[in-house]
DNA sequence: CAAACGTGGGC
DNA sequence: TGCCCAAGTTT
């Protein structure tokens, strides 16, 4: 094993045909009927693909479709207000990728007055276009011969070919992508794309995989070897670090305070109940661990410190929430407040907003999460 | 290049 | 609950 894929199998001119035929034929009767599938326009096929980064084809569809009807054209993209782009993101996660597909749709109508790159190497150059989305657009859309190489292709070509390189490796790409480039259909390379796709959402799952039924089963070496589930070659991901927050829920005549995230960085421009991270916390003496309700009241010291807007925690209610991302895992301690006099909200960075009014502003899960919770304990009644 | 960047589903 | 997975890109 030298762990690069040297060692790889290598397929004859006859192999390479028969297989290009098995897939294609198995696409056109079984490939999967999809909202985007409609027609070739570059701009449904990248707005999909963008979608399609990181997350799966149930969840993408309702966006897909509310998003084409928000924003029909390349150039209602490009003209959207932000705040309306990002409420149609609202949920799907990573919302970077929101925010460069209106900087690439600025880019095609403004810079390149409304002409698409028709080629891998051209669509690259758009923000938020790496080298998958430009090999899928450039084969679905402009038909050109390019692998589109994403975590279905490195999971179904490492089995089939028993390519060894580890799929974490940023260098490990080049290896897939030559690999692919040698089988890929050049007649029909964006079938030949989305077929690699259907079939590692079918049969070549990375778990509880069929290959017994595949269609390319006899094509499959790691399969016949028995070693299906040796590929592909992964190294894991580091586990995402505990954060404590408190979250202050903190009722005004006005609606309830809410504050915008910055501009960069996690949630970016989202709105969500007043944070206050735990490590943030005024700690006078590093060697004695506070209780609960000294770090209660610390946070709520912060808070006031920081906004001029004074509290009261009695009675105190607390209740806590969980939720995960990638790389951070926050525990989220909620506070249900009182204001001892009207707030002044002019240090305040955000505002404050009715209940009926929440629909209108954009915010995270973690945010929905919280005031779900903050809702259950209301009707309850639960003090605890 | 390693790390940042969301969320939902399955076991 | 915890862990992995899902059509990656940017810095």
């Amino acid at each position: 094993m030298t762990g690069d894929g040297k060692d790889m199998e290598q397929w004859s001119a006859e192999k390479i045909n028969a297989f290009r035929q098995t897939l294609l034929d198995w696409y056109d009767k079984e490939g999967r009927d999809l909202p985007w599938r409609k027609d070739h326009d570059p701009y449904h096929v990248w707005v999909s693909e963008i979608m399609l980064q990181q997350t799966q084809v149930n969840t993408v569809i309702p966006y897909y479709e509310r998003f084409m009807k928000t924003f029909p054209t390349v150039d209602a993209l490009a003209k959207a207000p932000a705040d309306k782009l990002l409420k149609a993101w609202e949920g799907l996660g990573y919302y970077s990728r929101a925010r460069n597909l209106q900087r690439a749709a600025q880019e095609i109508v403004i810079d390149r007055h409304g002409q698409w790159p028709t080629t891998a190497a051209g669509l690259q150059e758009l923000t938020g276009i790496g080298p998958y989305t430009a090999g899928a657009i450039a084969s679905i859309a402009f038909e050109e011969p390019v692998p589109a190489v994403d975590g279905n292709a490195f999971r179904v070509f490492s089995r089939l070919l028993e390519i060894d390189a580890d799929i974490a490796k940023p260098e490990s790409r080049g290896v897939f992508f030559d690999a692919i480039q040698a089988v890929i259909d050049p007649q029909r390379p964006g079938d030949f794309n989305q077929a690699i796709m259907d079939l590692g959402s079918s049969y070549m799952t990375a778990v509880n995989p069929d290959s017994e039924h595949s269609p390319v089963k006899a094509f499959n070496q790691a399969y016949l070897d028995g070693h299906e589930l040796d590929y592909p070659v992964k190294t894991p991901k580091p586990r995402p670090v505990p954060i404590n927050y408190f979250a202050l829920v903190i009722q005004t005549p006005a609606g309830y305070l809410l504050t915008q995230r910055p501009s960069t960085g996690m949630l970016a421009n989202m709105w969500t109940l007043p944070l206050v991270k735990e490590t943030d916390l005024l700690v006078d003496d590093e060697t004695a661990l506070p209780e609960t309700d000294e770090l209660i009241r610390r946070a709520a010291a912060t808070f006031e410190e920081d906004t001029g807007i004074e509290l009261s925690l009695t009675p105190v209610s607390s209740r806590k929430v969980t939720h995960t991302f990638t790389h951070q895992k926050w525990q989220i301690q909620l506070l249900v407040t009182q204001l001892t006099k009207t707030p002044d909200l002019s240090l305040f960075p955000g505002q404050a907003i009715q209940e009926t009014a929440f629909d209108e502003y954009v915010m995270p899960v973690v945010q929905q999460k919280m005031w779900r919770n903050y809702q259950k304990w209301q009707q309850r009644g639960d003090k605890s």
